[in-house]
RNA sequence: GUGGAUGUAGCUCAGUCGGUUAGAGCAUCAGAUUGUGGUUCUGAGGGUCGGCGGUUCGAUUCCGCUCAUCCACCCCA
């Protein structure tokens, strides 16, 4: 038979790593929600036009990104992109715009691109995204930064250098950004640029400001800066987002060459970008988006938010070797050296049964060795093991190792003296292991 | 979409200047006086040497194409 593999730019998550994402996940739930920011589920799935006239139809995500087909009734639907549209189409269908604001949202969700994968680029990869509407002030840009760099500190390795830098910029707002793209393309003219800048600057003049070659660099060094070209309320907007984001102690350098790939931004934008991941170094990325909500069809609404890369953080979280591993022992195993149909095999059974109301009990079921069953309880790290055969069937008594020394304790064959013995056991060490492997994560 | 590197067992890798049954370590499974783990010893299973085509008496080894992985450009989280 031919192998099937996975689909290029996709990952599979064994159970070995799926504890760095529950404590990731844990993680990102619980600043969202010290923050007000409720979850927000929504489809993997939209109609094309949503992204084309949200995300932007210059932009390289719609245009040549998106995983596009017709269904069987005629619509054309497309896999998510990205989260910032769907939550703001569910916003405006649910009426939620004229509800009370601001409205503040959070959600984990894989979205798809077609891209060609490399270092820290996917085609199917997980965004933690964060999303606040109804609050213009700078004082909403503030609390989303205040959030990411929460959630950031909170699963990296926090010495006395942060493992990434936070980078903020404005682009102005559409009158101030219409007049500097202007002032922006008069200068780029008549100076001398590589291939994709001259491309660039038809479709995105701004973008031509952090091109990495060196020709460009040096010519982009005396061009124009957005931030310097604001109106006078972006000015202050933008200033006072730096006093607050100061004013909370987190670190940030001003790059006025930052600007962003969707077309929805506007006014702040801002990167926490690393450099030990390789060349994909954004692990989070967002701003403001004032326009979005309106240009869906909804009522004029402020926005802003970011969107995390879970799989860039993992990255980061390998480069720094930050480990994660819930332990998944079994508290007892149940062995027999009897057939599955014998007195003592369906005694096992029933047995396991019952005492899985209060531990995580192992019993075999590959009909190995009693050998090989202490072998595989022991790989386990099983804390107690338990036999039952016709001996024990016979006298009503079990024997149970205790794994850590060998000593063997002796017990009436019933569940509550066996459960009251163990209690006993383990009293001074800790509780059992019989609790949600995601709700003591932590670092 | 463009460019570079790589592709041998579940994992990490040897190896074949083209030649009979392709190897190691780890892992898995089974035994070492028949119901008791971690060490040790012995043995076993597992690979169409990424796929297709070409050159050749003969290819896993050479050539072409293709697919996949990794990395960079582009773009972005």
């Amino acid at each position: 038979m031919e192998k099937i593999t996975a689909p290029r730019g996709t990952k599979d998550v064994l159970p070995l790593e799926v504890d760095r994402w529950h404590m990731l996940e844990t993680t990102a739930r619980r600043v969202a929600q010290s923050y007000g920011f409720q979850e927000i589920r929504f489809p993997a799935f939209e109609h094309t036009e949503l992204f084309i006239r949200g995300v932007g139809d210059t932009t390289d995500i719609v245009q040549k990104e998106m995983y596009t087909f017709e269904d069987k009734g005629g619509r054309s639907i497309s896999l998510r992109p990205e989260g910032t549209a769907s939550v703001v189409r569910a916003g405006i269908e649910h009426g939620v715009f004229q509800g009370a604001l601001p409205f503040k949202a959070h959600y984990i969700a894989p979205v798809f691109r077609y891209e060609k994968p490399q270092a820290g680029r996917l085609r199917e990869h997980h965004q933690f995204g964060i999303e606040c509407y109804g609050a213009a002030g700078p004082e909403a840009d503030a609390e989303v930064i205040a959030l990411a760099h929460t959630f950031l500190t909170n699963v990296l390795p926090v010495a006395t250098e942060l493992p990434f830098v936070l980078h903020l910029n404005s682009i102005g707002c559409p009158t101030c950004r219409g007049a500097y793209r202007d002032k922006l393309l008069a200068y780029l003219q008549s100076k001398p640029l590589c291939h994709n800048c001259t491309e660039r600057m038809a479709r995105n003049p701004l973008r031509v400001l952090d091109c990495k070659e060196a020709s460009c660099q040096s010519v982009v060094q005396d061009a124009p800066v957005t931030n310097q070209c604001l109106c006078a309320d972006c000015q202050t907007h933008f200033a006072s987002v730096q006093t607050y984001v100061r004013q909370l102690g987190i670190p940030f350098v001003v790059s006025d060459r930052l600007v962003r790939g969707l077309d929805y931004y506007n006014r702040t934008v801002f990167e926490f970008i690393c450099t030990q991941i390789g060349a994909q170094g954004t692990i989070l990325a967002g701003g403001r988006y004032d326009g979005l909500v309106e240009q869906l069809g909804g009522p004029p609404t402020p926005a802003c938010g970011f969107g995390c890369g879970i799989e860039r953080i993992l990255l980061l979280q390998d480069a720094f070797g930050v480990a994660m591993r819930q332990e998944h022992t079994p508290f007892l195993c149940i062995t027999t050296a009897d057939t599955p149909d014998s007195p003592a095999g369906v005694a096992a059974r029933l047995l396991t049964q019952k005492l899985r109301a209060f531990w995580y009990v192992e019993q075999d079921i590959t009909g190995r060795s009693l050998k090989a069953q202490f072998k595989h309880a022991d790989r386990l790290g099983a804390k107690y093991v338990m036999t039952i055969g016709s001996t024990e069937i016979e006298t009503a008594t079990v024997t149970i190792k205790r794994m850590a020394d060998g000593a063997k304790l002796t017990c009436a064959l019933d569940s509550d003296a066996i459960v009251a013995l163990l209690l006993a056991d383990i009293a001074p060490q800790t509780a059992p292991v019989m609790q949600d492997s995601s709700e003591n994560a932590n670092l």
